[in-house]
Order: structure tokens, then sequence, then C-alpha cells
DNA sequence: GCATTATTTGAGGATGGACTCAAATTCGTC
DNA sequence: GACGAATTTGAGTCCATCCTCAAATAATGC
């Protein structure tokens, strides 16, 4: 009953030591390193156990294919997702539409690290839609609920559009950050002014009556 | 003298004759269109010569190699883009920043078709930086300059800056158009309204003394 | 029409990378 | 320390894809 009896290749076992998981985590670690860095189809299986300090056979004990590497780091990284913007709305409350914007970027900023290899894998995997629209999902709706918070009159439409926008605003910015190509020195600070500028005079109309 | 002779395997040729380049249009055609959609490293030559209905030989009379096929399509993608933005400016002047605003999204949005796969090329490319760099140079210099138009009094670096968050900002609103999943239904207005907000808020200060 | 040159064709070579497996090793437990 | 089970190992298979090339065909100029 466990995730690889139900539809898994006979052939990939779940770790049952904990030399196993260990092993895991860092074949999953070197996975998301590698993919961030050359993207899925330019990620070679044999990279992926090198940079773990394993052998090819290992990796292919615990994952049956290469696809199903992409799988358990999408899982993975959708949960950190869901975590961070479902515990959003808890410290968006009494906050003014700067604050909010400000603590909005920086929350995608921290994530970034957490989810690496998240983009390189959506535009490798086009099937698996479903995935991609539930992790956009829980990301518009944990914002716009922040934003409702913050501004409450705020219509329940809008504010998923406004959340879309922030949310493509905070990807950006992870852009700009992580390679170091930071298009112009101010670029960064510059976009989160923007996105000041942006939350300001849409919220405000709405705010506390 | 030609492109080829200088650097290329000895094994590909120039058309010199109407059919050959007729036949090179078919195959970049073909090759951008196919790696827009799947990505470079999905797309192979077999599947290029086939969707442009040449055969694989073709493809390799005028192309050495899979590289070349790409160059060729960023060379011709980045003519594209310094000739838009060069000619930027010209429309520029006079404008308010609300108007400005819409005509820089606009831009990119007539832009998009005509360079499909230069964002999956620039991603699977990660070589070659020097050419990413200098189309995104061109972008932000002609941005900045209609910028500087429209606000004289605006600072020469921090027009760079403002031009390279447009930029990004035209780029989501390609990505929200491009894919039919334009994320929420209302999100792509009101992504233009940020950007107008954006420019008025940063632009009006500067504005004619 | 004839010679020359450009283009087309497609079978096949070479390579790289996904994946296998049986034997060796390590770990946990009694 | 002995037994079974989990894990490691890496040489080897398979196949998709890049790329070659010599022969066939089409176009051009005279």
């Amino acid at each position: 009953m466990d995730s690889n009896s139900s539809r898994g290749k006979r052939t990939s076992l779940q770790p049952l030591r904990a030399a196993g998981r260990q092993r895991v985590e860092e074949l999953l670690e070197a996975a998301s390193d590698l993919m961030a860095e050359r993207g899925y189809e330019a990620t070679t299986m044999a990279e992926i156990a090198a940079r773990a300090g394993a052998k090819i056979g290992s990796l292919y004990r615990f994952f049956p294919n290469k696809e199903a590497v992409a799988d358990a780091l999408v899982q993975r990284h959708i949960a950190v997702l869901e975590d961070e913007y479902a515990s959003l709305a808890k410290r968006a409350a009494t906050l003014s539409p700067d604050a909010l914007a400000d603590i909005l970027i920086e929350l995608l900023v921290t994530l970034h690290p957490r989810v690496k290899s998240l983009s390189a894998l959506m535009e490798a995997r086009t099937d698996k839609i479903e995935i991609r629209e539930r992790a956009r999902g829980h990301a518009i709706a944990g914002i716009a609920a922040a934003l409702r918070i913050c501004a409450p009159g705020l219509d329940e439409a809008l504010a998923r559009d406004i959340a879309a926008v922030v949310l493509n605003t905070m990807k950006v910015l992870r852009g700009m950050i992580a390679k170091d190509a930071p298009t112009t020195p101010g670029a960064p600070g510059e976009l989160r002014r923007m996105n000041r500028l942006y939350l300001a005079g849409r919220l405000v109309p709405f705010r506390n009556i």
C-alpha cells in the first residue's frame, strides 16, 4: 500500500532503513540541483547518482525511471508550497498593503531554495498539467486570502486576479535573484517598489470600509 | 567568406538557389515551432525535418548539427528584437506614462509570434551567455530610452532599472497569453493595470520639469 | 541537349544515455 | 556470529537520436 505498490514498476522499492532514506534524500537533492541548473532533459541519471555520491544502480533501486525522480521532486515542492501559502493568511492580518507586498516578495525569495527545480520541471513535463494547476491554485488561493484579510472589501474574483499578478511578480524576482544576471543592479529593488506601488494603489480603496 | 566557411563544419552549405533558401526558411520555421512547443532538448532533428516536409539529409545539408539550428534561430530572433526596440523611441515621444505603459505591453505581445522559441532556446543553451546579454541589453536600452523621452528628468541608471522591471513584466504577460493557462481570467488585464500604476507612479515626478 | 552544380534522399554508423540484474556487501536482529 | 533482508555495485543491454555519405534527381547556364 506504499506509493510504489499501487502503480509503480516492480523494480523500485521504498527505503526501509535509515541508510536508504538518507540515500533517497541525497539523490533527490542532487536531482533538484542538477535539474535547476541544466533542466530536466539535459540532466542524466548517471549525473544524478554521481552528484549524490551514489552509483547508478542505487538510483534505480529507489526510482523506477527518470520520470519517477521528477514526480517525487514535484510532489515535495508542491507540499512545501501548500504549507507556506496555507500559513500566509495568519501573518497577513493587520498589515498595511506595503507591508503585505514586502512579505509576499520575501516569501518567494525564502521559498526559492526549497523548490529550486520546480520551474524547470514544470516546463519539461507539460503533461501532468493538473499538478501544475494544483500548485498554482494553492498559491493563488493563499495570496488572495491574504489580500482579502488586508483589504476586506476586496471582491473574491478580483482578489484572485491580483494574486495571479503578484505571484508572477514574485516569480520574476526569483528569476532575477536565482541567476547572477540581475539584469541591472537596481532591478530587484525596483521590482519590490513596483509591487508596493501596485498593491497600494489597488488595495487602498478596499481597506476597512 | 560566408557565415559557414569561417568556422563551421565542412559538411553544411549556404543555400545558393531559391529552392534552398525556401527550404532553410521552412526548416527554421519548423524548428522554431517545435522548440517553442517541446523545448530544445526534446525536439529531434528528424521531427524538424518532418514538420518542414523535408528529409533528414536536407536538414543536415544546411545545418552542420542541432546546435547550428539553435544558433540560427537565436540570431534571427535577436535581429527582430533589435529592430523593434530601436524603433521604439520614435513612437515614445509626447506620450503619457499610461500610454507608454500600454505601448510597451503591446509591443511584446506583438513580438511574441516572431520570436516564439527564444525563451526555450535561452533556457536550453545556458552557454552562449553573451548572446543572451546582448538581447537583453538591446531591449533594456530601447525601453530606457523611451522612458527618458517620456520623462526627461529621469536618471540614466534608474531608467535602466525601471526598464528591466518593465521588460520582465512584458515577459510575464507573454507567458500568460502564450499558453491557454491565463492563471485567472482577469489576470492579463490586471497585469496591464499594474504596469500603468507602476510607470505612472514612477515617471510622473520626472515629467517635463 | 549537355555539363555542371545544387539539392534530395534514406539507409546505416556511432554515440550517449536510460535502464537491468546478478553478485557482493552491509545492516539489523536474535 | 549467523541468518535474512536491505542496500550497493557496475558491467552490460537496448534503443533513440545525432549525424554521415554516396548515389539519385533537379535545376541552371551555355
